[in-house]
DNA sequence: GTAGGGTTAG
């Protein structure tokens, strides 16, 4: 405790600095602030110095810290809460880890600290992404006896699920006296980072069924839809849409946000229009994902067209409304239009392009068949272009069997130790395309000798509710003898109006036969079979890939769509394609 | 007593 030194100051210079630090609206009138602190001799005025170094903590990151550091240090005897006051303002800046120093810096000195020191200690851990610092906290806690602080828990739970310790984070979680909506939000943030996304819509079911004794929040829902996006199950997420209706949450431009991009990523894009024409407030978070969504849905034009109106609208466009613009260039072959965005978007709006942008025009030039500019774009980028760059070169080089760039890519990827298998499935794909079977044992070789393992693909559909998952070859489903027999049946179906495998997807060296043997059990094949056959004729079946669709699947869904008279909307890796009539939305243009 | 903690859209 400090000696209760009075104040020098009167209670109605406190009074003023009190209201001074209060209305203080920038964070550079702190220094005039603290110099007034000084010149008043009331820094041993409690009230005044915990207002200033909590005024210090919430300012913007680099400048409030140093202030409330020139302060604090300037305390004798600093208090409890003023120590705290320290640790939260450096947990909440660019140097978190002095927040742990001050902290052990505490115990040195045999001052006490309560839930809220671990508390801000956990937040700079957090910040540091420091395994070890969190579980140094964690042990103090359960020393201290604060593991029945459920706030500090759900810090903490948050802090392993960053650190991807899911099992940690779900040990704390079971341990907690109670849960609340946080709590269960945090949960439901590690299950999503954890990739365990269908626990998540099992979390959010069990909370509105109420077996979690709260209900979900808006935060929740941002979660929910989320999972549901990566999930593509599009009909959960109107789940979720009628929830936050039902709770009145229908005009927070955060989920209307959150809604634009479920809907347009699972392909419904009417959906994703009517909750966009249905914001009073539109920000520019809400028409980029607008824009986006119709460039990944091949609306090229129409994403234009939103760009334009949102210029109308008087909304300023930002680096991210630009990688969608730019991207519904590439989506749609437009490369005109996207060579002018991208020279505008500096010009006019003062944006640097980024990885994103560059990207964007490396693929635009490169399916529009000008690989050498493209190459050209990469090396004229200021920053050093990263493996997805030259990976989106690598797909062009396929596309157009250019043997010797491709080549020359690979030896970059190398250089940047960044070769995935994925790289190397690309060149084995272009020299198969030219027929050279000797490279491609080479590298088949090559892969094996090295242990390089290719991501297997994998199809998933959701039928009410329950996803369903494909591999190639997959024989695990229940019905998986009615799947094979069905696919068969579409395969002869399909032959008689026209459908001829397209045997170049298949990169072994086989017979055709066997070519066409191979391809008819690709993932999206089988999920298309299961679909056919548990699903009422005219249900749109709705499919997502984790890899790029190949050309015969393409062709595939394309007739299927005709013959069966079907919509099949498909998700891969970079786009949706909607069938119907024996055509796709993509304009075989992918 | 002062003041202070956890989740969050493209």
């Amino acid at each position: 405790m400090r000696p209760a030194t009075p104040s020098s100051c009167s209670p109605g210079a406190t009074e003023h600095l009190l209201s001074l630090i209060k209305s203080c609206a920038h964070d550079s009138h702190l220094r005039q602030i603290h110099a007034r602190i000084l010149r008043t001799r009331s820094l041993e005025e409690p009230t005044i110095s915990l207002r200033f170094l909590s005024r210090a903590a919430s300012a913007s990151v680099s400048g409030g810290v140093t202030y409330a550091r020139r302060f604090f240090s300037q305390i004798k005897n600093p208090s409890l809460a003023e120590f705290n006051a320290m640790i939260r303002a450096y947990s909440g800046s660019d140097s978190p880890a002095e927040g742990l120093y001050l902290y052990r810096e505490m115990r040195r000195l045999g001052q006490r600290t309560d839930p809220l020191t671990s508390s801000f200690c956990v937040k700079s851990c957090i910040k540091m992404e420091s395994l070890t610092g969190g579980l140094q906290i964690h042990g103090r806690i359960v020393r201290d006896g604060h593991q029945s602080d459920s706030l500090l828990l759900t810090a903490l739970m948050d802090f392993y699920s960053i650190c991807y310790k899911s099992e940690e984070a779900c040990a704390v979680f079971d341990e907690m006296p109670e849960r609340d909506t946080v709590a269960w939000n945090v949960l439901i943030s590690c299950y999503l980072r954890n990739r365990r996304t269908r626990d998540v819509l099992a979390v959010f079911d069990a909370m509105i069924g109420g077996e979690c004794g709260c209900q979900p929040d808006d935060v929740t829902c941002l979660h929910v839809l989320q999972a549901c996006n990566s999930l593509n199950a599009v009909e959960f997420g109107g789940k979720v849409h009628e929830y936050i209706e039902e709770r009145g949450y229908g005009d927070a431009v955060k989920l209307c946000n959150s809604l634009i991009t479920m809907y347009s990523r699972c392909g419904s894009m009417d959906k994703a229009f009517m909750v966009f024409k249905g914001m009073r407030v539109k920000n520019v978070v809400s028409w980029s994902a607008l824009i986006s969504g119709l460039a990944m849905n091949g609306r090229g034009k129409e994403a234009i067209e939103a760009y334009l109106a949102m210029l109308r609208a008087n909304v300023v466009p930002d680096d991210q409304t630009f990688t969608g613009v730019l991207s519904a260039c590439s989506h749609s072959g437009l490369v005109d239009e996207g060579m002018l965005f991208f020279e505008g978007m500096s010009k006019d709006f003062k944006i640097t392009p980024n990885v994103h942008h560059y990207g964007c025009m490396v693929d635009l030039l490169g399916r529009a068949g000008s690989l050498d500019q493209a190459y050209e774009l990469i090396l004229s980028m200021s920053s050093k272009p990263d493996s997805t760059i030259w990976r989106t070169l690598l797909g062009a080089c396929r596309i157009h069997r250019h043997v010797t760039l491709g080549e020359r890519v690979v030896w970059h990827l190398t250089e940047l130790k960044a070769q995935e298998a994925g790289d190397y499935v690309l060149l084995l794909n272009i020299y198969s395309s030219v027929g050279d079977w000797e490279k491609v044992t080479e590298v088949r070789k090559f892969m094996k000798e090295n242990q390089i393992q290719t991501t297997p693909g994998c199809t998933t559909i959701t039928l009410n509710g329950i996803v369903h998952e494909f591999t190639v070859d997959d024989v695990s489903h229940p019905r998986q003898n009615e799947i094979y027999t069905m696919l068969d049946e579409i395969g002869s179906q399909l032959k008689i109006a026209g459908y001829v495998p397209e045997i170049s997807s298949e990169l072994h060296n086989l017979s055709s036969e066997e070519k066409g043997y191979r391809l008819s059990y690709h993932s999206e094949k089988l999920a298309i079979a299961f679909g056919i056959l548990a699903t009422p004729p005219g249900t749109t079946l709705r499919l997502a890939n984790n890899l790029r669709i190949c050309v015969d699947c393409h062709n595939f869904a394309k007739v299927l769509s005709s013959v069966y008279d079907r919509i099949v909307v498909i998700r891969d890796r970079s786009r949706l394609h909607h069938f119907q009539g024996g055509h796709c939305s993509c304009n075989d243009y992918w």
